[in-house]
DNA sequence: CTGAAAGCGCTAACAT
DNA sequence: ATGTTAGCGCTTTCAG
């Protein structure tokens, strides 16, 4: 039933190593050669035991892939990493095993074991208990996120500081002065999770830069914590004219809210989502977003890790420059 | 560096095999020999070889997961199915190679390949084109949803035809005589997708019993898709007053679209949702549903795989029995 | 350009 | 209860 290598040789008329070599092109294999092997492989339709393979060559063409499957980072960001991961690992003739956030062990388990080759971990904390771990490990490992210190691994996400300024820039220009930010959920906060710290940092800067009234407010994936979230913010600055939402979950209830509380969008409140293309496309009106690109993170996360993999290369910090789609929710400040 | 099986009986004074059965528990190992090789397990921080083991006992302790990486099946569905597989497995001291669904090669190569024992695939389609390539692997599969043909497969799934029913006999016993289901987007019902075609039937079915008006309509994932479906059927079926949504994206639209045309929850409309509970939980009120179980589904399906893989039981169909919860937005009907 | 053969690290007979 | 050893299927020197 399970063909080997030998019996591809066999029926080839050649050895082993030259089967071997006609898989892998490491070696000039002349073409009448060649062409027998792949005949033969066709006709027995054999496919090579990727443990042996793995054992023989310690690569396992597998990459781990530790993801959050908690519910408050918002389920449709992740899977737009994870397919980001996955299409990409594809590319690279990789397979992908996932690991929940929760296993700390995980890592360690299919590292040591030798199940990857190299490891991509989603949703990194200001000081994550797996970054050491992670640096200690044989096999190369790329975060999705800033660790305070990333001990020589590679990461790479949006630059949510500079995203949070193009936001702020925005509303600032259109004439507003009294903004505020309603972002990640108390928990992610409680958490230190990178994003959510450098998002708000970049907000208050611009903000005082700017010179514009800046409030921050964190709030709840629901819509419970929506409204409670916009009327703490219309309680604490009365004024406020402009709001940055980095909240995908939230976003449609904070949009209904304020027309409940009777501000009109954009006429009364210009609003800014931090967040993917296709969760501001599936907003009541076009919303003006600064986009979450996940799926290219996921996909340079693969290729920094098969950079390193397959080349050595050296680790490096890689923040992508964010973008701002002007839509329909943002106008100028009324005088 | 990489510590071997041999490090081990050495360093314990130990034959190779002796450690491989601690490791394994296959046969009788004596406390004190046991003891030295444990300790001297962890003493060199010993891991054994995926790949060698794998090729050794042609086991590689992974399970194989085709999810539907789309955007129409809704993601935190997807992503419960996900955590109840990979918790499930990992107490099976498994781990889970995950694959996309528009990759119909994929289960082959890992299948071939030897990188998985067995394998579960979601969103199974009426006649999914991977059914036969599945029932042709040397692995076991299970499938998360009914084809028209198993071909000897496992199945798994909540019984959606019972759940209709459910959902259509509490309405009825309202007193409710006009009803409407809310259903799977087009795109999921043109792939023929299994459990959105046995909640159709289940409604219908369960509407003529009843001796009620039932009439179904597709409901595309966004605000404009619920608007859109609740306005067709309040012109399809003025009188309507009971409504089965079984769209978890849609849901919130829908309630906040009924209260825009005037109708009240449960006042004069009353509404089951099937979804799973932490959706109805997200609802602005305390949504009457049925339950859809993804995380305990997830669990069943890897419990049946590592049943055909450890002790090669036969394959079997189980629906899960649909649970229904009373909340606030069922009501008798007006009289 | 091709072949022969020595492992890779582990499991599971087969011994005792 | 424990040890010996022959593979598992592949990659990769080393030899031509």
């Amino acid at each position: 039933m399970a063909t080997t290598i030998d019996d591809v040789a066999r029926a080839a008329g050649v050895s082993t190593s030259t089967v071997s070599y006609v898989l892998s092109g490491k070696r000039p294999i002349s073409a009448p050669t060649r062409q027998r092997v792949e005949r033969a492989i066709l006709d027995l339709d054999y496919r090579p035991h990727a443990g042996a393979r793995a054992l023989a060559s310690s690569r396992t063409n597998v990459l781990g892939l530790m993801a959050p499957l908690r519910i408050d980072v918002d389920v449709s960001v992740i899977m737009q990493f994870v397919t980001g991961v996955v299409t990409t690992a594809r590319t690279f003739d990789h397979d992908v095993l996932l690991l929940t956030s929760d296993e700390i062990a995980g890592m360690e388990r299919v590292a040591s074991g030798s199940m990857v080759d190299s490891l991509v971990m989603m949703d990194i904390e200001a000081d994550d208990p797996r970054v050491p771990v992670l640096a200690r490990l044989r096999q190369p490992a790329v975060l999705i996120g800033l660790p305070r210190d990333p001990e020589g691994l590679s990461c790479v996400d949006l630059d949510f500081r500079a995203a949070a300024q193009l936001a702020v820039r925005h509303l600032a220009a259109l004439g507003h002065r009294q903004i505020a930010l309603l972002g990640s959920p108390r928990a992610v906060l409680d958490r230190h999770t990178s994003y959510a710290e450098r998002m708000i940092h970049g907000f208050e800067q611009a903000a005082r830069v700017a010179g514009v009234d800046g409030v921050v407010e964190p709030c709840e994936p629901s819509m419970a914590g929506a409204v409670a979230a916009v009327d703490a913010v219309l309680a604490r600055l009365p004024g406020v004219t402009g709001l940055v939402v980095h909240n995908e979950t939230a976003l449609p209830w904070v949009l209904s809210s304020l027309r409940d509380r009777g501000r009109r969008v954009p006429e009364d409140v210009s609003v800014v989502g931090v967040c993917p293309a296709d969760v501001a496309g599936d907003q009541p009106l076009e919303l003006t977003h600064v986009d979450i690109p996940a799926h290219a993170i996921g996909r340079v996360a693969v290729e920094m890790a098969m950079a390193r993999v397959e080349r050595a290369e050296p680790a490096e910090t890689r923040l992508l420059a964010p973008v701002l789609v002007e839509g329909a929710s943002t106008a100028g400040a009324a005088h």
